[in-house]
DNA sequence: TGACAAACATACCGGTTGGTCGGTATAACA
DNA sequence: TGTTATACCGACCAACCGGTATGTTTGTCA
């Protein structure tokens, strides 16, 4: 009963700070660079703990991009699209608030994301078609975003959303990745500034 | 003398050879992921004469990084920009022969910079630096390319040449990314056509 | 021709890695 | 109360890693 509730959540408790811990390692120093070692020795959980509840690094790394990533990109750059009528001027909000909460940690770390899809999508299948989803959900997010855009007379008829919806994605990335290697921050936002100015060339 | 001569050569190769190997065995699996032995194995080169040219893994990788990929990006994305009267017609020639040549291959093994960067930036410095006087390097060609073509009358003087430059390699490295992801020259190509939409809406 | 060094070759080493396996504590259930 | 399953625990392992130490061949030059 009460005992047994308090277990499930101790339970489901350890679980996630396994995976919390391996987002952190793997973050840093990409999968194939993060030890479990270090995850084990960041948290006060076992190996044997760890090899209870994932059959493999693997499986670990599998779970922190269903269960971790695709949460943040949802959370961060999905949802707020879905309710906005103009989506220019609601991803222009959303890339102002994103480079304003952004850290420098965050910055030389880069977007974990991307992090993973670079690093794993040569090297494992089961990886490359997790992150695929990812950002499959992540561009059709933005392409109905727009063609609701373009319904509404906010977005010109003239561009295919499709395209427009991969370039979006695809220069946010890019914007990262640059930022992360030249450790600026204003490298990273004198790009978010021309993203929004090709945004703003999509107006009806 | 003659001997001399041949055997001068016979060294480079042997450094060659084995720059070369490192390179593809980064290219596909990382620098960390990189093994010696299967860069050795991929040769007739033994351990000894690795390190003879080379006192670490580390100093391999960046041999790499100046000797083998600057001369990459100098001669594929900098250069044929360097005459040109129009940059934005110039560019999208590059990017439509970049898109012919590509293989299915070298999608699916990425943008040996971006790679390079995403994975080290955060660890070595070194690695870093060295990858960003590259990038620096490409994006200095871009401006210096757009600020001709503003002078010349083919490209609008209300845009900040250096955010573009910024810009244009971010969107490039991103969209290269998402193709490697998707391993699909579709997406590659579809990326492409933005970015010289992209480029177009840039003309005076 | 003999001394010397550069250019390899190869056996070996300590450290770390992901992964295993026998054990134990606890709770549910019959 | 005895049985069974879950949730750990942590010592241990083989494989592999980058790197080194020692040895040998080969070319240079006095």
């Amino acid at each position: 009963m009460s005992s047994t509730a308090r277990d499930t959540v101790q339970q489901l408790a350890t679980r996630q700070v396994i995976l919390e811990a391996a987002y952190e390692e793997i973050h840093v120093h990409g999968f194939q660079g993060a030890s479990l070692s270090k995850i084990l020795s960041s948290t006060n959980v076992t190996k044997g703990a760890l090899y209870h509840y994932f059959p493999t690094k693997l499986e670990l790394g599998y779970a922190v991009v269903d269960e971790i990533l695709s949460e943040h990109i949802q959370q961060m750059w999905i949802h707020p699209l879905q309710e906005a009528e103009d989506p220019i001027t609601a991803f222009k909000n959303i890339i102002m608030q994103a480079g304003n909460e952004i850290t420098e940690g965050d910055i030389q770390c880069g977007c974990p994301l991307n992090n993973l899809a670079q690093e794993m999508a040569p090297k494992d299948e089961g990886f490359r078609s997790r992150v695929e989803a990812v950002y499959r959900a992540w561009r059709k997010g933005i392409e109905k975003a727009f063609l609701k855009g373009q319904e509404n007379g906010f977005v010109s008829k003239d561009v295919n959303v499709i395209s427009v919806a991969t370039m979006i994605v695809a220069s946010l990335e890019g914007c990262m990745g640059l930022a992360k290697n030249a450790q600026s921050k204003k490298v990273l936002t004198q790009c978010g500034r021309s993203i929004v100015d090709y945004l703003e060339s999509l107006r009806a």
